[in-house]
DNA sequence: CGTCGACTTGACTCGGCTCAATGCGAGTGG
DNA sequence: CCACTCGCATTGAGCCGAGTCAAGTCGACG
């Protein structure tokens, strides 16, 4: 018997919004929850996806590996999120890692029971392409960056999108509410982890910023726009 | 009344695949054809989706301008693909512009008459959400290789998707076959008109490919692949 | 034959990456 | 409680890929 919070929870997530409760109530009921520790795997890049998943609390960072090696850091899942979804409907290999940042929790589905509850609920069909039409978007919005913008500004974007999903109030500033290497910076903005460093001490220096060992605070968020917009 | 062919064209495609006869021609029956002559725009960045479009001859280059002017050309659309697909199923202004590369025909459906035919025929929403699906993993490629890969390698994979979606056989290798000058490559690529044209005439040299004003022919797709995978 | 747009090429510059050394804080085991 | 270790962070030096600036060349078209 799914608890009304749980039900709650879900009519609030862009896949289950918008949803009847008993419709609430037959999904939660095929739902199974799901621990994962910190820095363990959700699922990983190339595996077949036999569940979805929805983050309910923590957060789950999603990356990419390159044949070249090269890592990149796609976007960090929060509580509502559904990671993997497009490669769940699409039924094709994940084509990224997603890996848990603190211990969190995740309810999961089969992949053959989501089929039949978008069937069943074609709001959740129309849920389902609004969310990955978002997905594509926001992706193209993430190529045009990588493609013309500098690594600063590529840095600062990192740091405001980061703070607005996941700031908390700190001190003189909002602070992201999750531990934050130098390296991990370096992976969502495309590049090494010496010139975030640099790119970091130097906003230290003129008070947009503070930062500590996977730390980071956003002092002036005024200012880091002004950077994204090009000084 | 629609013409078989007609029919026979759009089951072929990706957002009308796997329909009944009965259906394709009740979605036919509500389509209204048009020309857009070469350079002109199919629809503009920012503009509300009023109707839904189908290239059904010709291509159609969708690219997108940033504020601070760099222009990127996101892909080429060609025959049975819905350019703008994410923004009419969104509501959403579109993110880029379309403009047809060769003198094109397409067929368009009001945004209001696609809600009705998606609620009719379910089939069209799942398609739709593997199209988006598709669109999306595309996006995450392109990120990825504009975030770690050289200029070189991004040029060669260029010029490999534009052979491989639009090549014909000519001489000695096979030729996209629309007009393409060094600045198309260029916005394709992300980087300027004179890194592409040092590039090709290097490549030139080497007997990779051959070019002239506005063509492009690969003589060794091959060795383009090789420069892809890193030498 | 002049003009214009596409292309090529050279010279120079510089952002950001690589390599390398060092500093620093937090666990961990004795 | 202290010494050791390890992962994260900082910083300097040097280099190179690729962008910018600046001339040209070539071919098409009026």
């Amino acid at each position: 018997m799914p608890l009304q919070d749980d039900l709650d929870f879900l009519s609030r997530t862009g896949l289950f919004g918008g949803l009847a409760p008993d419709a609430l109530e037959v999904i939660a009921a095929r739902a199974t929850p799901r621990l994962v520790r910190a820095r363990q795997a959700v699922f990983r890049q190339g595996g077949e996806p036999t569940h979805l998943h929805l983050v309910t609390k923590g957060w789950v960072k999603i990356g990419h590996v390159t044949g070249s090696g090269a890592p990149l850091t796609i976007r960090i899942m929060e509580p509502g999120d559904v990671p993997g979804c497009v490669a769940v409907f699409r039924r094709t290999p994940y084509p990224a890692t997603a890996t848990a940042i603190v211990d969190s929790r995740l309810l999961t589905w089969p992949t053959t029971a989501v089929g039949e509850l978008m069937e069943r609920y074609p709001r959740i069909s129309a849920n389902a392409l609004e969310m990955v039409g978002g997905r594509t978007e926001e992706m193209l919005h993430r190529s045009r960056e990588f493609a013309t913008e500098p690594v600063e500004r590529r840095i600062a974007r990192v740091l405001l999108r980061l703070v607005t999903q996941a700031g908390q109030p700190v001190g003189e500033g909002m602070e992201v509410s999750f531990p934050l290497s130098r390296q991990d910076i370096a992976e969502m903005a495309g590049t090494t982890l010496h010139t975030v460093s640099r790119t970091l001490r130097m906003w230290e220096r003129s008070g947009l910023v503070a930062g500590g060992r996977q730390r980071v605070v956003i002092r002036n968020e005024k200012g880091l726009r002004a950077v994204t917009a090009g000084d």
